[in-house]
DNA sequence: ATTGCCCTGTGCGCTATCGAACGCAAGAAG
DNA sequence: CTTCTTGCGTTCGATAGCGCACAGGGCAAT
């Protein structure tokens, strides 16, 4: 913990085995972080894992208005770009210096390698797990930016492509527990909603009448995390088919571009 | 999608390659999920993953005070129980059925053997992996239900245990940016903590001078993180002591206990 | 048919946070 | 030294969501 230099200070570093700590350590760079330099950017390859030691990393997720909100901290506890492992490649939060310091890089193919003994099976669940972390860090976002109104949208929705059929058995109050608000909150959109002959219900059935309408209603927090789980997990059985690729680590271009667009809200100082 | 009594319309099992489906399928078991089931309880061994088919499946985090929040939702297109592989046995969130349907059940070794051709760095970062996934669950609930001032506090300690000595470099602006709030109202709140003598600042360095303090103001997220991380990533070189090991799968049972005492919001109908 | 429970609609006061605006002063730059 | 940037303190009105309380009505069990 003391000398921010020696690689075994970085908790991570110092557990591993002495045959893995070998193979790595030729590999691994000393580095300065500097305070609001971006280790990486949403969306973007990334070549490097990061091991702070007297550093502290954010993690943190911009939103197309350009507000912003840290979804987690790193610092010698941990490394910075899960998602190299995971198997993604890339992620949509930013990773921003917010304590200046050193730390550790390392090449991601050599922590890569630590995974190839293993088969698809585990890469699929691996790349699920990506794609959990996304929605939990979505879900952080939204409950700090966005209304209610949308929330509701954005339950529904991800709940409706959960389904077959457009009705769903569920209470206000239900709803209310799962989106941390008051029942009466959700009465109250629920009637806009209803209003606007977006859903209809009637004691504990939801129907949705204009899947269109919700989705335009609802924050972009719904088509970020659905767009990202199609990337990281293969639709229906694509993966089978010979010639398809199980991992492709980079999104679409205009999803970097759309998340690279406002960028320059903590500014790269390094 | 159609039939949810195929394993196959369930994404995961569906991308599955031959020899992996052959190795699982005699262990899946067809299951009904009914509503407000409990699939796994915080803290606690699970002995399952489920791959829901036309069951929808809430991750609901539970607070103290029993206010909850959903922090991902799982249907057919994932699995239910990612800390069996990820390696950390339980997790603190809670599974519950949110829309009745039917699903396939596997005995956590079954996936875990797919795992184990790795070396303890897998493994080790995968535990990391689960402490990050806590940690983004348990932003979304703070920035859900508790206030500005017990999240500065959050903030200010999760930095100083990352960090030696007490002092950060950081404007309020700054933190307003992580915190995803206004800068007024960090500029308030840091107010009153030097008031009342917890922290000390000046144009852009804060000083911590009772931490202990600051622990006694914050929210219940702080220390349920900061436990987690401690038991899934080992603490300075211990795993490299002889006859410690370093898979820790259970919760210590207080932790257990006090997750379990507030349960019956969502009841268990089946 | 009656009873009773649970879901929904509504109203009211309260608080935390927002958004915008402005003044001041510390400290860096010249 | 002066000047300018940047970080901090404060104010004020607006608003979203909270907590509470209660009334009405659908639905099921008896």
């Amino acid at each position: 913990m003391n000398d921010p230099t020696d690689p075994k200070c970085n908790r991570l570093l110092g557990a591993l085995t002495d045959a893995e700590w070998q193979r790595w350590r030729p590999q691994l760079e000393l580095i300065d972080l500097k305070l609001g330099q971006v280790l990486y950017e949403s969306g973007t390859k990334q070549s490097h894992l990061y091991f702070p030691t007297s550093a502290i990393v954010s993690l943190l997720y911009v939103m197309e208005n350009g507000a912003s909100s840290q979804v987690a901290v790193v610092g010698n506890e941990g490394v910075v770009g899960v998602s190299q492992f995971l198997g993604g490649g890339s992620t949509l939060s930013r990773g921003v210096v917010q304590i200046a310091g050193q730390g550790f890089r390392i090449g991601s193919q050599v922590v890569r390698n630590e995974f190839v003994a293993a088969g698809p099976a585990m890469h699929l669940l691996l790349r699920y797990t990506q794609a959990l972390l996304t929605q939990m860090a979505q879900t952080a976002v939204c409950n700090r930016h966005h209304t209610l109104d949308e929330q509701l949208c954005r339950w529904l929705l991800l709940s409706l492509d959960r389904l077959q059929g457009s009705e769903l058995v569920m209470t206000h109050e239900l709803i209310a527990n799962m989106l941390g608000v008051r029942r009466e909150g959700v009465t109250e959109t629920a009637l806009k909603l209803q209003a606007d002959g977006l859903i209809r219900y009637r004691r504990g059935h939801i129907s949705a009448l204009d899947r269109a309408g919700l989705e335009t209603r609802t924050c972009e927090c719904y088509a970020v995390v659905k767009k990202e789980y199609d990337r990281l997990v293969p639709e229906e059985r694509a993966a089978q088919q010979p010639g398809n690729k199980v991992l492709r680590p980079w999104p679409e271009p205009a999803l970097v571009d759309a998340r690279m667009a406002n960028r320059p809200r903590l500014v790269c100082t390094g």
